[in-house]
DNA sequence: GAAAATACCGAAAACGTTTTCGATTTGTAA
DNA sequence: TTACAAATCGAAAACGTTTTCGGTATTTTC
């Protein structure tokens, strides 16, 4: 920059940097100067200087899903506030494709790695390798259990556990479930939970009354709702792995004049903005997306701090609450 | 890396490089012995020599929001088939925040910036800058026309033109319209398409006819829709500024038990996915959204390329189809 | 077999910072 | 006045590439 003061590059960069051993005068006229020309430090230069880039990764499955753009939502937004900016990747639900976009990160040298497990994510060599080269890592929503990390997650057994519960609680007897694909960790907890409230309740569990997403869409909840009801026509409430799902639920409902929640009632998950304007509204289970982006990127500065100061990092595991949200789907006349 | 092939640093960039002067035998043996330590370029050192990083920032006012999330999925997918990463920021719709975020992006040095712009975006100072630097730099959806920079629109005049003439064509004699904000300039355009279709069709326009969003949200649905059904009960057919308001729209109208299309039929705009899941479903303008995202990228790759050969650039515009989604809402029995 | 062309390689500068450490100046204490 | 401490600054190394340019070594040409 302008060494018009007739000063070193080495004093205006200490200046800017409130060194003790600028004089306030000197200092002063730089910032004057830096000031007058807008002039600010070449990123490039300080990136290489001082290994780091403020700089994170954030890879999901998908950017246009109601939950993951909220938790995007909450990851720039506390990023901006502590000086990092956020690059965002998607893996398509596709295990090569997350490795690829793994490796991409790695090699931008991003700060550390925001990332949701692909439903098609089991073998975790990729993960590993973040964790060998001690990039800062936390995973949400979809992680493995299996990987030494820091997490922000929600108890999905317990939630499904509510959400069953809340059915039974509604007069419901024979109550199926629709759950997500064999691999991601929420699914399970989900279905886990949906067989301990049943349990609980003294109802038998009966796998047959068990539908499995492949590909969690609003085609499978239509698909699915009429196998149910074909298959099981007294059937009287559904817990869905998901609200996108249980909305395709409720539209082939709707279309075929089966009464919700009289004649059956729904519960999805995730609290999806369109859950509160179709009709039946639909009930849910409340996840806090938006925190728990908030949180995921707290976690992962924690880290990044951590490590920059040469200590060792024990990860840390937060729990966000989630709750119920009652609305006319599964509201049953007694 | 490896010196260990007694070979200078020079030779190994050359190599990876595919620099003719380097013998096959020696380029084998670095990328045999780069693939062995999986040694991938410091990207920092590689930004600062080549000043570029491979790197482009995207402005959007929300993330939440399907239209958005749409054009960001575009854009990723696009950056990253051309070696491209994108750092996303959002404006929340708020000037200074939109000022603050040009600023985060320019110092960080993007390869150049994709931007809709805010609502409250009416003082330009801030694009100008961008400009002035000669950063790439292409607008989309919410443009303004006195920025001299690609573009990439829809035609929203002509689109609003053709979701009021299939009220007017579906037998509404009275139409309403709920726009949006005063500055965005495809609020403006949707408007006077609406009047253009009032004149053609020898409807005269009534100002008492239009109501205009603040926050362009579901609850100002709501609320519109109530002060329309109780100042002008005979309107017929109401056009919507975005889907998502009419979908409040439809909330107000169901509860109230108000008949739609029936009684009043209603289009919207943008094809939200919610759209077809709602009862009825909400007739609207299909607008492309994640193929304005690719095609924004694209455009500013065009610019990037074009600055880096030292050429100079004259911006493009390029404007995407729309159609119109008849669908439950608009279907009007003769 | 000499001259010219070609193939291959490396030294060094440059990108723009940050930070260490030594140098110089100024002030203070004896 | 001398010795020492404090205040202020700058030289230089380092971060890890890319690219120019010149230097050998090798081959080709007549």
């Amino acid at each position: 920059m302008a060494e018009t003061l007739g000063i070193s590059i080495t004093t205006v960069s200490k200046a800017l940097k409130n060194y003790p051993d600028v004089s306030e005068k000197t200092r002063k006229a730089v910032i004057a100067l830096v000031e007058e020309l807008n002039y600010t430090p070449n990123s490039f230069a300080v990136n290489l200087r001082t290994k780091e880039s403020k700089t994170i990764g954030l890879i999901i499955p998908e950017v246009v899903h109601h939950f993951f753009s909220n938790v995007i939502n909450g990851i720039i937004a506390e990023a901006e506030k502590k000086g990092y900016l956020v690059i965002i990747l998607q893996s398509n639900e596709s295990l090569e494709l997350e490795k690829k976009q793994v490796a991409l990160l790695i090699n931008k040298r991003v700060d550390g790695i925001i990332m949701s497990l692909s439903n098609e994510s089991n073998n975790d060599f990729h993960i590993k390798e973040i964790l060998r080269k001690e990039i800062p890592f936390v995973q949400f929503d979809k992680i493995s259990k299996l990987i030494p990390s820091s997490k922000v997650i929600i108890n999905d057994q317990k939630a499904a556990m509510e959400a069953v519960q809340h059915l039974i609680d509604k007069g419901c007897k024979k109550i199926a479930h629709i759950r997500g694909p064999e691999n991601p960790q929420n699914a399970i907890d989900r279905f886990l939970g949906y067989k301990k409230a049943l349990e609980k309740n003294g109802i038998p569990y009966d796998s047959k009354l068990v539908y499995t997403c492949k590909n969690v869409t609003f085609e499978e909840g239509i698909k699915f709702a009429k196998q149910i009801f074909e298959e099981h026509p007294d059937v009287d409430g559904i817990f869905v792995i998901t609200d996108l799902v249980a909305v395709g639920v409720l539209a082939y409902f709707n279309e075929q004049g089966i009464q919700v929640p009289n004649q059956i009632a729904v519960i999805g998950f995730s609290n999806w903005f369109m859950s509160q304007v179709i009709t039946p509204k639909l009930s849910t289970v409340d996840q806090p997306s938006y925190e728990m982006g908030a949180v995921a990127f707290n976690l992962l500065l924690e880290e990044i701090i951590c490590r920059k100061e040469g200590k060792d990092f024990s990860p840390r595991t937060i729990e966000l609450d989630t709750s119920i949200i009652e609305r006319d789907s599964s509201f049953k006349k007694n």
